[in-house]
DNA sequence: AATGAATGAGTTTTCATTCAT
DNA sequence: CATGAATGAAAACTCATTCAT
């Protein structure tokens, strides 16, 4: 089985295993299917890897090293105009905008950033599948979860570790923290790992699926949003709830 | 091994079950751990039970049995009473509400109705998790998956299928269903899925979680509410999402 | 496979790991060679044992329980009668005979003891194969080598830990340690182990091998006899070594 | 990886087999880890070598051609003077020695001697390991260890096969080759063998050792002599042990 | 209701060896 | 000389399941 064939065989792996662990989870699929689905002997998988577990490592890895910076980059690209315009200014608790057409420009900054970040994780859907399931099934990826959580506002790793244009930066409470991870992340998360099943279960297709989730995200924004201000702080928030 | 403990086998088995998937998940379990989990023989599970899926069928239905009528029950408490009395109307495409005092009191119910909901899913959130892991990690269980989502209107099972006292019933547009899925069932899921992690990985206690996260739910609530309106139609939302 | 047969599977599986190790080594011998000279299925294997190290384990520690009692009871068999009698006396560094009568008396009773050991190493030889092989080729089995080699001597488990009849024991110096242990546990370990080989090799019958060791054991014993002493110290031996 | 060294790679190898050889014994040591501690590749060790059994065969072969020479050598140069100089006569049955002084002479040069073949063998101890694992566990090395044992006395290789200066040689009987051989070749050869871990186990450290078991095998001369003869012959010997 | 013994078919992993370059 | 990639065969070990009692 010697194999010279237009991909090398360690990306033949890597991607056999992404498509199998992704649709069986981890444990359910044997390093024998991967090798088969790879077209490439056991063995050789050994040679890549030190372990099944080592080829799961490696794949989820891949994944949460892109995942933040990725974010990192369009948030600033978002604000940091408006900051240095002066149009807007970080709070400890909100953002404020100067004027209605800064809340409209960010607005609109804010949904091409959606339709990139879904766009991403939609790409990455696999990985992300199976970073849920074993995040789920394994004491393993608390580090990586913590992240995406951003409980560590001070690592520098973190989605929000970088200062703005004007040297401040979010000052997130760990409510807006679980707010933002359980009805943003989460659902990022999950619509992108459904997503081929949803297809198939609702009626809709691929386009109105992305359509409609993207509504879901706007939606989700607007209720942030407060005259000229972007709450940060949830306790501000809930006086402003109307029920 | 001869077992006369308090806990008859058969639950022990269950109970050794519920806490071995939902850890590890299903295909990681092995059934010499349960029975080592539940004191009990192996041989004794294949009394009680035709085979290793057979136990996980048996938790998973017990949960998906429960969920429905729990849900339906809440909610036809919340709403019903306020259109017998005519303050509330439903609306193929919004709630309607007479006066400012039925919003509140409808955001009252809806409170308690969150503090319910949360409560059940997080008692059950074992067999949640196990839910998520296996609705992810095989084909299975996409039927009971449909039934949470209500893509299926019609389905007599369905959130929606019993009529309200005035003959009516929600029309929730298929993006409603999106919103709803992935903004409100999905969260909460997930959160019960990882509360107990939760507590470990943040530095927040139960309390503190369990309050942040209503509050999300809250402010959720907030982002549906136009005036005396609750729309349940993504497109007349949008026109109203200021940025 | 069910086997009833007249041994039990347990038992079948010792005497083929036994057989196997003693002839190929530890880690030249397969589970599966073990299953099949046991006539059993390799899963029973480790139904019964953890490991196939495991196996190995369970071999030598049954024979290190076993050969201490034994060579300690031959010893006090052989010493306790005559020091009741007042005619042998258990210095520091010697054992004295108060009469050459008590010499003969002891010599005989020696050569019994050899015989004796001879005898039951014989019967182990396999496993003693073993525990010579596992020995030098892991680091494994170093304890059960000091408890033969007798350096703890105040270990309670140690060869000449017992009191003799008038409350003294065994005062051996560390080169005397040395010398038993390469000079008469050694050889006769090393004879048995191989014994089979050796029959094969020389032209020698069993029976003349047996004799023509137990001569050189009496040999050994006459090199520490001086007079009506048996030399326990090395440093006094010296002395009268005539060349 | 290109390597080189101060070594060149093929001793690098044989390096590397020898230790790990010597410590793990030859079926659990695999290529691999010969190719990591000699900092080669795997592919190299097969462009040296057949085999990884043609490893072993190497570091063997090496060591049984030095061996005996090496002892011959000794042998004849501690005695052929003697014989010479008429001090000393070859009987078929024994040294006998004409004078007191011839005596301590070669009770001397036996000392000297033994230094000598210590040393060589704590010398080539790995090696010497290596043989001990392999002669039990395995058929092979049964050619060698006749050879060190002796037995056949008409092979030209065989450590008495040269003639002494008088043109007589030794003619031990069978019953002495054993005593020669279990109370002298395998106690040494064991002590080398063992070397290493003796220093660990023991209080003693190295010179110690040495030390006492230098003492051990001139008591075990000791117990050849008898009067100014040194008996070749067992039967002989019996009358003379006391007990 | 309960179990100890047993197994076939699988799993993950390792190994000695080869070969094109 | 030297190597990275590759492999078939076999290793150790696990698993869900069965069955006589």
């Amino acid at each position: 089985m010697k194999n010279k064939d237009n991909h090398k065989a360690k990306d033949r792996i890597i991607n056999a295993a992404t498509k199998l662990f992704s649709r069986k989870g981890f444990s359910a699929t044997s390093v024998n299917e991967i090798a088969k689905e790879a077209k490439v002997t056991k063995a050789l998988i050994y040679y890549y890897f030190k372990s099944k577990k080592d080829v799961l490592d490696c794949l989820v890895s891949s994944l949460s090293k892109n995942i933040n910076s990725a974010a990192i980059d369009f948030i600033h690209a978002s604000i940091d105009g408006l900051i240095k315009e002066g149009r807007l200014d970080v709070l400890p608790d909100r953002l404020r905008f100067t004027d209605d057409e800064a809340v409209d420009c960010f607005s609109r900054k804010a949904g091409k950033y959606y339709r990139q970040v879904l766009d991403y994780v939609l790409e990455n859907r696999r990985i992300i599948r199976i970073f849920l399931l074993e995040s789920l099934s394994s004491g393993r990826y608390h580090r990586e979860m913590l992240r995406l959580m951003n409980f560590g506002h001070e690592d520098s790793e973190s989605l929000v570790g970088k200062n703005f244009a004007n040297g401040k930066d979010f000052n997130y409470s760990d409510e807006m923290t679980i707010f933002k991870f359980f009805f943003s992340t989460v659902p990022l998360f999950t619509f992108a790992a459904y997503y081929d099943d949803l297809e198939k279960i609702s009626a809709l297709n691929a386009k109105k699926l992305r359509h409609a989730f993207l509504n879901s995200l706007q939606m989700l924004t607007a209720s942030l949003v407060c005259g000229r201000d972007i709450l940060l702080q949830n306790k501000q928030l809930q006086k402003n709830i109307i029920m």
